[in-house]
DNA sequence: GTCCATGCAAAGTATTTGCAGCATC
DNA sequence: GATGCTGCAAATACTTTGCATGGAC
């Protein structure tokens, strides 16, 4: 378990949100964040799972589900809708809003993060009487990766 | 059964589809997309099919389904994942492409175009070396109407 | 007449929930 | 020791698919 203290503030957040919900801190739950922390990436409740029983601990699917949505609850991490029908997460950084680039045929997301775009949001949000509280930007297309696999070519 | 002539041009795309692909026009297809262009808004399958139903018309969900995912083939319609767990279905006009603003209070939808926006992205993809074929930004808000239901608050 | 399309029901996914035993505070 | 948590299986919600019949070309 690498515990270099990158995450160090994420568990502190987390240890207080389970705190002021009278909630408990057991053995599924650590090994499951850790995992999903260690991941460092976009991941599903179903891949999350096969980490974790890859490594050979017997945890369930539920619980997985019951975590991440935990950890939702919590503001730590978000839960996105890419494809249809399944659900991804990734820890929330507050301090940098990022955006996602995503590659139709290989799948794989990049990120970025553009302070004019945010600019602009906020001043159409005002024109239409909207107080912005959160936004979402995605962009598709093709990368030029040598290893991108066309997998959704038809 | 409206035929004003506003939407014969998508008429006129379909049948082109369906003869390129050759499949047939059908009754049920014809009642399927006339109400759905008639609601002129984000619908989701089920919710066209009440109202199929509710004019008295005994159409299955599943056709309600495979004719959405018909028309999204042919381009003419994009399938949108807002809220987990459920699609819903809009015209994709080309020539407009428009954004959405939604309201985390009463769940409303407004639309909004910004030119500025769309050039930025483009540099964007550019930079990190991606054609970029499309793009969905959403901005989540509060909006100030006098009828905001407050449907998700705590 | 040939295929494709439809309705129905069943199967498929992704996710949530009920429950009895177990772990944490 | 009380209460929340877990694994399992069943339930739920959305969507797709198999099949026999009916409709379009």
């Amino acid at each position: 378990m690498t515990n270099v203290g990158e995450f160090d503030w994420f568990w502190a957040e987390f240890d207080k949100f389970l705190s002021q919900k009278q909630l408990k801190q057991t053995q599924q739950r650590k090994l499951i964040i850790d995992y999903f922390l260690q991941a460092n990436r976009h991941i599903d409740a179903d891949e999350l799972h096969e980490i974790v029983k890859g490594k050979g601990h017997n945890i369930g699917l539920a619980t997985i589900y019951r975590t991440l949505n935990l950890l939702k609850d919590s503001g730590l991490v978000e839960q996105r809708t890419f494809a249809e029908g399944r659900s991804v997460f990734e820890v929330s950084n507050p301090n940098s809003h990022h955006d996602h680039l995503i590659c139709q045929d290989c799948g794989k997301i990049f990120e970025f993060e553009n302070e004019k775009i945010e600019e602009i949001q906020l001043k159409i949000a005002e024109q239409l009487n909207f107080s912005l509280t959160d936004h979402r930007l995605e962009l598709f297309g093709k990368c030029q990766r040598k290893d991108c696999t066309y997998r959704n070519k038809v």
